[in-house]
DNA sequence: CTGAAAGCGCTAACAC
DNA sequence: GTGTTAGCGCTTTCAG
């Protein structure tokens, strides 16, 4: 099928291509006879405008550029999914750029998506955001950050208050009068990892107690089970706070394999809520994160700068639900 | 920053804009003095040759459309993760669209595909292929297609043998003596459901027996877990073999908290391993599937098509690995 | 209400 | 080697 373009339409329906341009953008000031021509024309050829045309045309693509670490995390999925029926919704498409660390160079994709002419960027930020950004904000390009809170005149932010979770937990658990809390550092999540520390830090501070136990995994460990099995004290006792659910799960079954009961010798918490959490067991307890709706919000937000209305609120923070299940003592906390 | 064409970088060397596309594309014709002076004046304006220009010109986008279903499956974030590394690699960009069951319309989507004038499209097939898709063959865009084993003059696929895999696994379980054999519906994927059900026939078949043990999850079930809940009966024995990991998990659980023991009683496989079946306890023998391969193939393949190099294989069928763990009796199958 | 024509930024013959 | 010019398919004044 040849790929039909407006001239062949405007000549199907006799009448110019500005006005099947009209026609295709919904302008009213066509008469309903031509319309019904042109329509019909255009259905006759099975005619769909050409949006790259349109894009130079109009100095816009109705596209905006994603920036996200590995795709194969469930939240981050999950943030794609929300991203992507909003865009629908504002009839967007979206650029997919992954990163993968070590691979990716991060400058390489900031030029592709300048080079694209995206009418935005929205970037999951799980790291300090890389210079190389900043030219995105020197070519005034819409930008929503996920992730982090930092704005500026051409970027939004739309995130989680993981300071905040991490803060009211500590600070609830130190009311009990545990002490024992461990932070377990995520590698592939310098940005979390960092509010979380900080979170247990003034808790503890607030409490007249100092924080001391984040605990980092090295670079060489494979995963965080096989540094914990080797690690974790049989008699450990206390509350291990953790970002990623397999990580969770790993502290979980290393736990149990070193005899350790679950909750009544060590509890778990973890940061960013999947369905796997239930379906450890005991089930995880877990801050059910909004993931989708930070990808839809981000969406969302970024239409508004599209479209150069003001944006009152330039940093976004989203709110989040603490689901007890089984990992920990019965007691509400947050 | 002004957006600066090739105008304004041609007045700056002081060449014609023809030469400085050559130098952008690296046509080896320009003399090296002058390139020199072209690419000094690139750089100090931080000139992006402007992709959406090139592609009307060019008549191509150097983009492909991905078509997948929600992105929060972490085998879907794998293939996204092998495809977006190659696609990287031939420099194309990726467009993605995701589809969700009862809210997208997929030909919408095909629609949008469509104007977007993408270069090719990859499809990932979790229930058989809407007649919508049938448009892009007639519009001639060359088309992956991620999961079954159709082609034609412009589909290539690549996929999985899901029914060999089943089949050998039945083949090996029977030759045991053991029938007691229970293919798991996954409502969410049609394709590779009906090829488990009929590798399991053909096993059966083979050895003389009839399968008849398919179990569908009625629609009105929220999940697999709770469905089973009701339904296990508490003296199950037998091979249970499902798609996806959170099935694999929910049969785990449900088996344990009927006091049913695994392996001795239940045992469990899962088609497609992911690192949670691996957290299970006891881990979950699963078929390592080449979900990233999935992609990067795909986004290979559809290089070459658009190339109009010949595919000597249109279908591509990708191989897979058994991985026991410790859902399984010991004894090597496949 | 509709048509003519000038771009949008770039590529690719075709000249010189 | 390098410049000139005609599109690529569409939108949008500006006339009529």
């Amino acid at each position: 099928m040849k790929r039909v373009t407006i001239y062949e339409v405007a000549k199907e329906a006799d009448v110019s291509l500005a006005t099947v341009s009209r026609v295709i953008n919904g302008s009213n000031v066509v008469k309903e006879a031509t319309r019904k021509r042109v329509e019909d024309a255009i259905n006759k050829l099975g005619y769909r405008p050409n949006a790259i045309a349109q894009g130079l045309a109009l100095q816009r693509s109705t596209t905006i550029g994603l920036i996200v670490p590995e795709a194969s995390f469930v939240y981050i999925g999950q943030i794609i999914n929300g991203l992507s029926d909003v865009a629908k919704i504002y009839d967007y498409n979206i650029i997919l750029h992954t990163v993968t660390e070590g691979i990716t160079n991060i400058r390489e994709v900031v030029d592709e998506v300048i080079k694209s002419r995206v009418d935005g960027v929205i970037i999951y930020c799980d790291r300090k955001l890389d210079d190389s950004t900043k030219l995105l904000e020197e070519y005034n390009i819409p930008m929503v950050v996920m992730g982090t809170d930092i704005s500026s005149d051409s970027i939004c932010s739309v995130f989680i208050d993981y300071e905040r979770a991490v803060h009211d937990l500590c600070a609830s658990y130190l009311k009990k009068g545990i002490k024992d809390i461990t932070i377990v550092e995520d590698r592939r999540n310098d940005v979390i990892s960092e509010e979380m520390k900080e979170g247990a830090r003034k808790a503890f501070e607030e409490a007249g107690e100092k924080f001391e136990s984040y605990l980092a995994i090295p670079k060489g460990s494979r995963s965080t089970y096989k540094y914990l099995r080797k690690s974790l004290k049989k008699s450990h006792k206390g509350l291990f706070i953790a970002n990623r659910d397999s990580q969770a799960m790993a502290i979980l079954n290393v736990a149990k394999e070193n005899g350790l009961s679950i909750p009544e010798d060590v509890e778990i918490v973890c940061m960013t809520d999947t369905k796997y959490n239930s379906m450890a067991r005991p089930e995880i307890s877990a801050f059910i994160m909004p993931s989708y709706d930070l990808g839809a919000v981000s969406m969302r937000l970024m239409t508004k700068m599209m479209n150069g209305e003001e944006v009152e609120e330039k940093e976004k923070c989203l709110g989040f639900l603490y689901q007890e299940r089984k990992s920990t003592k019965k007691e509400a906390v947050v």
